[in-house]
DNA sequence: GTGTTTATCGTCAGGCAGACGACTATGATC
DNA sequence: GATCATAGTCGTCTGCCTGACGATAAACAC
């Protein structure tokens, strides 16, 4: 405890963004392409700095609007506009993850509905969407044929952490609905819950456990049929953050 | 993205540590008493900085030794002796919560089974157990009729977020057997529950639930009587990690 | 109209949790 | 030694929720 202030190892802190949506019945993750050393021409997560008179939060609602123009809004906050959820991840410090200095990341989780194609500073071919399940892969080949090279640093792992604390999250809180928009039917939210857990749902117990919970979500009046099939109820996200008794993901 | 790596503004980083056991049927957190400016003789969370050649989880294990002598296992690796559970819990970076520079606080949670008297670098004076809610009330007073001062920067939160995380993670998990020792009866564990959630419970559904719970508990053969009344059996933690279906935490 | 697709309502059986009765095995007290 | 207090352990019953799945409804394509 006894520490010299004047002495502390200087570190370097950064944000890295794991940012999440649904797109085309699959679970993808925005992946920008690095232009420098180390790691040049591989895929990494959004990320930079944090700065001297920022929050943590702050710097990684910085970075999302600069990668996305998604607005994030904080989760104490009610349920508001077309923002992304957001928040904070986990940290990752080994001395060796960036080979050039000490740099600690504090790595954010951000669930967006699916948007326009993403920029990434006026460059939209340094930034993508992709399947989570390829940018996860080791070796082989992207849907274009495109070599995947793993991320770069330890994004695989943060990556990884992210998907799996949004597969977790989505059981007992009603976050699901923060991928999709502002009004959606219950077959849509239902293709989110099979994207991000990928299995298959029962649409009659699904509707039945999504319209059954009380405050998960709230009927607009109107219907859509952009779907096919019959038309369907269109809802909007209820004031309910957590589901009890949690929507049960299928074993094995 | 684009940054100057000779540029980047200097952050100090530390581990900050909720270390939680229970005692005389209360959740107690260790807390440390400080020495220096600011908050001089305040209570706070123990931690330091983070070493130019270590880890964070490396930190944080290094300091739950200084300060308690536990030995932290990997929650990766199998259960182990009578290590303590160590994981990371949350990051903290707003720039005024030193306001003696930029420190970012990368918070660990340890769960502890009851110790002897902590240490404290010698100084038993100024380290000990407290009930979380002594810590955590505003003003008043404290057990020993001593008043009950704030934890010292932004600590209050991080225990209660410490709190708040050990609350719900025993309930898909069986962490709980990480408040006990190496050998427990059912009724012991129970205890745990109660007193890191606040209630009671039914001893016989509860006893039914853990010993229904495949790879929850192992039997060891021996009973005691430590408790009074009738002897119970000995049980020891089990493989399994995640209890599916979870324990119910009481409403309200 | 027929077929296809999606949405929505119903039914039924099994599993699990909460409430609670009953019995057992120890130590403490008279 | 009988009685009491304390814990532990086994059962029973009821209600709720889920998974499996049948049936109906409302759109579109041909």
């Amino acid at each position: 405890m006894p520490y010299d202030p004047s002495a502390f190892p200087p570190f370097a802190v950064t944000v890295d963004l794991v940012v999440l949506t649904v797109r085309r019945h699959a679970l993808c993750a925005l992946a920008v392409r690095r232009g420098e050393q180390p790691f040049q021409g591989r895929w990494a997560l959004p990320g930079g700095f944090v700065r001297p008179d920022e929050d943590l939060a702050q710097a990684a609602a910085r970075e999302l609007v600069e990668e996305t123009g998604l607005c994030a809004h904080d989760p104490s906050a009610p349920a508001q506009d077309n923002g992304a959820h957001l928040e904070q991840l986990a940290t990752y410090g080994d001395p060796k993850r960036d080979p050039r200095m000490r740099v600690v990341s504090v790595a954010h989780l951000a669930l967006a509905p699916d948007l326009p194609a993403p920029r990434a500073g006026g460059d939209a071919k340094s930034a993508r969407w992709a399947p989570v399940e390829e940018l996860l892969q080791q070796g082989g080949y992207g849907r274009d044929g495109e070599q995947a090279a793993p991320l770069a640093f330890d994004h695989a792992q943060i990556l990884s952490d992210g998907v799996e604390r949004a597969r977790s999250k989505i059981e007992y809180s009603s976050l699901a609905t923060a991928f999709c928009p502002t009004e959606f039917t219950v077959g849509e939210l239902r293709r989110v819950y099979e994207a991000v857990w990928g299995v298959a749902l029962d649409p009659r117990n699904f509707h039945r456990k999504v319209t059954g919970t009380p405050g998960f979500l709230v009927p607009t009046g109107g219907t859509t049929t952009r779907q096919g099939g019959r038309p369907a109820q269109l809802f909007r996200a209820g004031g309910a953050t957590l589901l009890n008794p949690p929507m049960l993901r299928p074993e094995v």
